[in-house]
DNA sequence: CCCGCCTGCGTGATCATGTCACAGACGCCC
DNA sequence: GGGCGTCTGTGACATGATCACGCAGGCGGG
């Protein structure tokens, strides 16, 4: 499902046909507007890489071999257990960065998730050197990582009292009223499941239940939202 | 059990009787060494305050007052859900602070979870104005915020793979492993269901499956460790 | 000493979920 | 049409959470 990219290494060597041009990427990522001329300076001149839908930028155990930033598309970081099943985590999106990354880079320790991207994704690689010589002489920059910081451990806090405490039903409907596309979702089941941390069988009886509702309708690779009130009540019953 | 102290203001505004002379704490705390002169100079002069087991320092919901810097003893730092049932996100021990605190400085955003002191706790308040400036202006304290956040990161994903990808058994093995006192873990079950992100039945049918197995003998308010190795053996063998 | 009460513990019943095994349905390519 | 891989539906079962009790030990008041 999820295609080999360059394998460990990807983001750090990947095949040129994927380089693009230097060019004032700064320009197009408000996110990095606050950043002083000097710091733009010494990142404007990065190459930025194009990464097709995914790709796999990194797998647990792999060492972190730079910062990455996401200028366009979507990269999702998932923890995987003992069965295979896998957990999304967070994802990063535009002029968003990965805080597994960012941990990597301060502390030595090696990945222990895995990131994959879910659209083609464009991002640029602050290497290691540099990320720190930034992180101590860059104040905007700084503040900027520990934002991002901030925020994925509020993700975390959440996610984890979701997973916990919230029952199966509630999440799905949350996460189907959340990813709906004019009253529809493309996804798999299983592609579902992983989303909301539950597997496949699961998410398949839920569906069905919805559906004899009235509340969705299931193909293959998509459900079709038609009571899409019903289930955002059901999403914000807090149901346990 | 976790007797009421000082509710929300706690931290900020404890009773008299608590506070204790200013002093140089600062001597005593390995993890503030590298701090340099002026910034120990700006910290030296804080009071430490002393808090009783079982105080509430902050409530999902309460405004973050300062950065918390625990001396001696050990804050415990909890997600509650919807039936009541808790589940412990991490323990804050001496030299560290807390992330949920410092989270709340930079985002501007009220707790979401609950810290209570599992024992007699001395505890340094930085208020917010200093430690923004210490944040800009000290980069060795900058340094120690922010491996303090790394930790708890690589923490939290940790705690995550475990509740999602872990049995009961492994993970109830495990924590009576990790605090066993003599062979003997000090602990009510449901305190043991809390830690291990359980319900307090459960522990008691795991308890006694262990019990029958010649593992553990259980007595009113304690575990008595009779096979550490078999315990130990099962905590290692990542069971799903 | 007896009683009432609180806390901690044990247990059965039931529900929600995760896991395993397997079959049918759909799409696609040859 | 036939073969193959992916997606989906389902039954059987194990684990874990929740609910509803009852029982035991400890403690203070009478």
């Amino acid at each position: 499902m999820t295609q080999e990219y360059g394998g460990a290494g990807a983001c750090a060597r990947p095949p040129s046909r994927y380089n693009r041009r230097m060019t004032d990427w700064l320009l197009h990522t408000p996110a990095l507007d606050t950043l002083d001329a000097p710091t733009r300076a010494r990142l404007a001149g990065l190459p930025q890489q194009t990464l097709p839908r995914g790709a796999v930028l990194f797998r647990p155990g792999d060492a972190v071999e730079g910062f990455a930033i996401v200028l366009s598309g979507r990269i999702e970081v998932f923890l995987t257990g003992a069965g295979g099943r896998e957990l999304l985590l967070y994802a990063v999106e535009p002029g968003q960065s990965c805080v597994q990354t960012t941990l990597g880079l301060l502390g030595e320790a090696p990945y222990s998730t895995e990131a994959i991207t879910a659209q083609e994704t464009e991002v640029v690689m602050i290497p290691r050197a540099l990320f720190r010589a930034l992180m101590d002489s860059a104040p905007a920059f700084r503040q900027l990582v520990f934002a991002a910081f901030a925020e994925r451990m509020g993700g975390m806090i959440q996610l984890m009292e979701r997973v916990s405490f919230q029952s199966v039903e509630c999440r799905l409907a949350s996460w189907l009223c959340g990813h709906a596309d004019g009253g529809r979702v493309q996804a798999t089941q299983a592609e579902i499941a992983t989303q909301i941390g539950s597997a496949r069988e699961v998410v398949s009886r839920r569906l069905d239940a919805f559906a004899r509702r009235g509340w969705v309708q299931t193909e293959r690779g998509a459900v079709v939202l038609t009571d899409p009130g019903a289930l955002r009540r059901l999403a914000l019953s807090e149901g346990g």
